[in-house]
DNA sequence: TAGTGGTCTAGACCACTAG
DNA sequence: TAGTGGTCTAGACCACTAC
């Protein structure tokens, strides 16, 4: 647990949080369940408690676990509350989160086109699953999306089952990734003819575009999302801080 | 430098940085000079240097100050490059980050209309000061705003004054304004027949509506931002992390 | 070389949870 | 009561900066 000084420095902190992840990453500790206190953890790794609490902090900062005083430490899990607050930023004009719901369209696989390969990191030939689903706020169609997964990865999703509200929670649970961040493109476009009908608008109407990457915990981009939104009676909520 | 346990129970380094806070707000450490060393400031309150510590590390990752090994604890400036990067979020297709350049259309100085008095928190009567401007990208019109302030906050600004690119910058060496957050409302809206000549742009096209709210150090709303951005070239990036 | 923040340790005590 | 994370201390040494 040491490396000689100068080029490749890294804290002894640094070290400790690699291991950690390491072994999130390996499913040694699936989500939900608890991490070995900080002193038996100092005691495995050879270093005192104060430096596993320094690697645990900072890996909390940054969502992949919850400390609970008088518990324990805890690998973050994709609740369906979590997945809205953290991933889901369209609020309702009068400034309240509403609970989307969906409706599946279509699901089909085939073949990455080339935007699909870019988003994905694909290679040509790859195969995606592709699903199109309106979302419901407040029992209107507000939000049209298509969604883009790597075969490879999520294999039999939404062969004979139900796509759920909460896509993550279901990355998680049934396929191990751990989606920890978002990247966004947002742009106000006007509403294609094909797509009009789903959202009860005309078309040419302005919307507001969301091209969103998924990232997952090892930094792969795992989901391509395209939403269109209609932002009468919704904003996007995004804090600069 | 203690509260007895149970109801009002604050950790000591929680009551080191609101005493902290406080000089930073009363100005006793201006934008750009140094602390005292952490060994000064636990003397001076009393704690040791750990606990200074702690308070310090929580008020950088708060962006209050900066930190540089072996230099020092500095009070966070304003930069050009820092209020671009993080509060202009406006991206070329291709992925880079263009300099805005700006030219002011108009300055008027008049009483708050009731949009403004909510966005700033004004009473009816008081004054705004109101700004308008075009923001250019690659020598190309894209983004259309409209500023509002206070007059009592920032009473001479725009007077016998060029108002520069990046007014943040200004608000802090000027008016002793800090701001450290920014809270955006996004949604896609036609252009108005008004705007279009500005963005050289038909009326009815498609843009992207920016409605920003600029918060201070000390809480307050000082800024009131409304911009229109042609979202053809360029994207708005927003990171969920 | 002196001074700063950054890391690491060892140990004490506190607050919270659960049996 | 025992076990967990949270706070606080005191002290050592390291890395970086400036003179």
């Amino acid at each position: 647990m040491s490396s000689s000084p100068g080029l490749n420095y890294q804290p002894l902190y640094k070290q400790i949080k690699s291991l950690i992840l390491q072994r999130v990453l390996d499913g040694t500790w699936p989500p939900g369940t608890s991490l070995p206190s900080e002193q038996k953890l100092g005691k495995e790794f050879g270093v005192s408690q104060g430096t596993i609490r320094k690697a645990l902090d900072e890996m909390t900062a940054e969502n992949i676990f919850v400390r609970k005083q008088g518990k324990g430490t805890f690998i973050s899990q994709h609740s369906a509350t979590r997945s809205l607050f953290h991933f889901f930023h369209i609020i309702s004009n009068d400034g309240k989160r509403a609970m989307p719901d969906s409706k599946v369209i279509r699901v089909i696989r085939t073949r990455a086109n080339k935007r699909e390969q870019k988003k994905l990191n694909l290679k040509n030939g790859d195969k995606v699953i592709r699903i199109k689903r309106v979302r419901y706020l407040d029992n209107k169609p507000v939000i049209l999306e298509q969604i883009s997964l790597a075969t490879e990865i999520f294999g039999d999703l939404g062969k004979d089952q139900e796509i759920r509200n909460t896509l993550y929670e279901i990355y998680e649970s049934q396929y191990e990734v751990k989606v920890m961040k978002a990247i966004e493109h947002l742009r106000a476009v006007r509403l294609k003819k094909e797509d009009a009908a789903h959202l009860g608008l005309t078309s040419g109407t302005p919307v507001l575009e969301i091209d969103r990457q998924a990232i997952a915990l090892d930094k792969r981009a795992v989901e391509w999302r395209l939403s269109y939104v209609d932002t009468k009676n919704y904003y996007y909520l995004s804090e600069l801080t």
